[in-house]
DNA sequence: TAGTGGTCTAGACCACATA
DNA sequence: ATGTGGTCTAGACCACTAG
């Protein structure tokens, strides 16, 4: 076969004739599978011969797509194993998303209690952040994190109510392990990446009782929208930092 | 040729026999080049082909090696042209290492006045974080940065005196841009990453007066560590950041 | 021993930029 | 028309894992 040549030629009839490559295509192919739930986190796919049979192309196409989907946190390779999903459960992933460390020694495990978890309305804002209209339900949560005993954040989280269906008070309090990982195995909702906003801010009376400092006390504010497949916004997340002995990290490429 | 085995056996003699693929020997070695100064910021290095002539691998070898290099930003891939070295002045790359960017509204450009900029000694931590000995010489800098008429930024700079010998006061007034592209056009020092930690802070009575804000006021405090090829450390930075109309953005994966 | 991903090669052709 | 990077293929062999 000739290559790309006879399967997407340039067509001429089109005004805008795009190129799209085939690993381009495979890939989008690929996450489309991920998406309906075909293979969930944690499962093998199929191996790269097998795709490439399946999908009528050479296995450096295939690898290629693979290989930017691993780039993207979306599948893990494992040589002399196979390729997997990627899962928050894995230990290895779990401080991807979790930017806020201690100044000295180890990450310590944290503890997370919730003050709230209720089915509300959205607000103008979250709605637009979650590409809802103004109104639609949401589950808003309230939870304090903290950390060998003093509290470290305080987040307020809103999601939308028809994907997380079914969450309650009570599966939160004996759901164990990242929240994350609770979202992708009870609701089939993976986070695949987050934009984030961040500030400082001075402590509000409230939010400082909630916290152990004092009022006026200066907190980091960080502003988080998480996607999952193909950017669909299903998360907002407001977190109230004490960056007294933690710090956020972050590195620059 | 039969590919990698002829070249880099897995020696039996030697107990830890390390397996390194020779596209990352290539890339190893592209590396040491640009170190050199063989191939300055902003210049085309040769194209695949040559380099895979001189390296006497194949061209996918090269092309490997190449695209990772891209992948890190050390290199830009231009179709069509040729492999360029990265370069600060570039607009393209102007924002990847400024992350304060306004609530709303495109980025304004911004002005920076030098208040400082002398040598002296470098303090125990500074010359840590620069691996220097302690008492070495470095460069302090301090700047303070304003967009649209407001002071936003007051940034406290540390610099190894070897390595940017002749940066005088004159030269920083008189010069336009970033100033990592100064430092890559004039001193032969590229940024490659850089390590950030983040906190939030209470503005102490100088800081505030500089910045125009109440004593007490929160503020972003970043410190950053950057680097330039093969992890040298070559800047320690800590600037204070007004969050009230700016926030930083960060993008997790 | 078999199966998986990882590396390397050689060659063909395409898209893009420039002269 | 030429040269560059970009895509695709087919096949060989290596490193790693597990039954």
């Amino acid at each position: 076969m000739s290559a790309a040549t006879d399967r997407m030629p340039t067509d001429p009839r089109s005004r805008d004739a795009v190129f799209l490559p085939l690993y381009k295509q495979i890939k989008s192919l690929l996450v489309q599978r991920l998406q309906q739930g075909e293979w969930k986190p944690g499962e093998p796919i199929p191996s790269e011969l097998e795709l490439a049979a399946r999908f009528q192309v050479s296995q450096g196409t295939v690898r290629k797509a693979v290989d930017e989907l691993a780039a993207e946190n979306l599948l893990v390779r494992r040589q002399g194993k196979g390729t997997y999903v990627a899962s928050h459960q894995e230990p290895r992933a779990q401080f991807r998303f979790l930017r806020l460390v201690p100044d000295q020694g180890e990450p310590v495990p944290t503890h997370s209690s919730f003050l709230a978890c209720r089915r509300t309305k959205a607000a103008p804002d979250i709605a637009q952040q979650l590409a809802l209209r103004s109104g639609d339900s949401v589950i808003y949560l309230r939870r304090l994190l903290g950390a060998g005993g003093a509290p470290l954040v305080l987040d307020d989280i809103w999601l939308p109510a028809s994907r997380f269906r079914g969450l309650t008070p009570e599966r939160l309090a004996e759901y164990r392990g990242p929240l994350y990982g609770l979202f992708e195995s009870e609701f089939g909702t993976r986070m695949i990446r987050a934009d984030e906003r961040i500030r400082a801010v001075a402590a509000a009376s409230d939010v400082a009782a909630l916290l152990a400092v004092a009022p006026g006390s200066p907190l980091l504010l960080v502003d988080r929208v998480s996607y999952t497949y193909r950017d669909q916004p299903v998360e907002v997340r407001r977190g109230f930092c004490v960056t007294t002995d933690y710090h956020y990290r972050n590195e620059l490429f």
